[in-house]
DNA sequence: TGGTATAGTATGGTATATGATACTAAGTTA
DNA sequence: TAACTTAGTATCATATACCATACTATACCA
């Protein structure tokens, strides 16, 4: 059985980490998560399994082309997400989160959790 | 005994809290962590219990008082700081994390793991 | 011939985030 | 008298983020 990690507990292992690894992980998580679209869109793809260019922009109220493709391009830098192209005509492209990715809901679940208790 | 959450089941949930409270949850706590310097200065809050200003300074590597300052008031507006201001001479301020604060530890926690796990 | 479809790129602008440096008050200590 | 202390603020400069709009290629379909 799980037992909840205490507070004081978890200080003590990331300090860990940070000093272990020189970096931080929760930082570099968080900085994977900077950018206005970024939680838009990686919502957006945990929805479908496989997500094209065009569904995304009408699934992500607001968002510009442009924005977009940033938003995308950085995911997949950071290997969140993978982009898959076919070169057919008319070209399209299939967007899907990676095992890196979808391994993130954990995070956002307890994220939820959280975001439900404090919601005024 | 606590079962792990599907992926499935969070998205189900996730969709729920959307379309119920008409903001998600989950971005708004990412809109909270944006920005260089929250994650640092949350981390250096978390190891002590009451930190003042010049303390921070010194143990947040590289963040100059302008953006100390912005950081601080933006986190003591999201509920996630208090603030307290002694007016003696020369006067201090106590600076330390509300529950809404601590309670982003399982949070972050779920990150580090996840963070420990894809960290290349 | 002209419209449709796809997944963007190019360009130029505004807005926000971040940074560097100097400066403040007012009592205490050297 | 001058330096020290605290927690910032003020000012200006730079850098990054974000936005709006127009444009591209190429085959197919009407």
């Amino acid at each position: 059985m799980e037992q909840p990690i205490t507070f004081e507990k978890y200080v003590e292992i990331a300090s860990a980490s940070v000093t272990e690894s020189g970096g931080c992980p929760v930082t570099a998580l968080i900085s994977m998560l900077q950018g206005k679209w970024k939680s838009p869109v990686l919502y957006a793809m945990s929805l479908n399994d496989i997500v094209r260019f065009g569904e995304l922009k009408k699934e992500v109220p607001g968002v510009t082309n442009t924005m977009l493709t940033t938003t995308l391009r950085e995911l997949e830098a950071d290997g969140l997400v993978h982009r898959e192209q076919f070169n057919e005509i008319p070209p399209h492209v299939e967007y899907s989160l990676t095992e890196k990715g979808k391994n993130l809901f954990p995070v956002f679940y307890e994220m939820l959790k959280w975001g439900l208790k404090y919601a005024e």
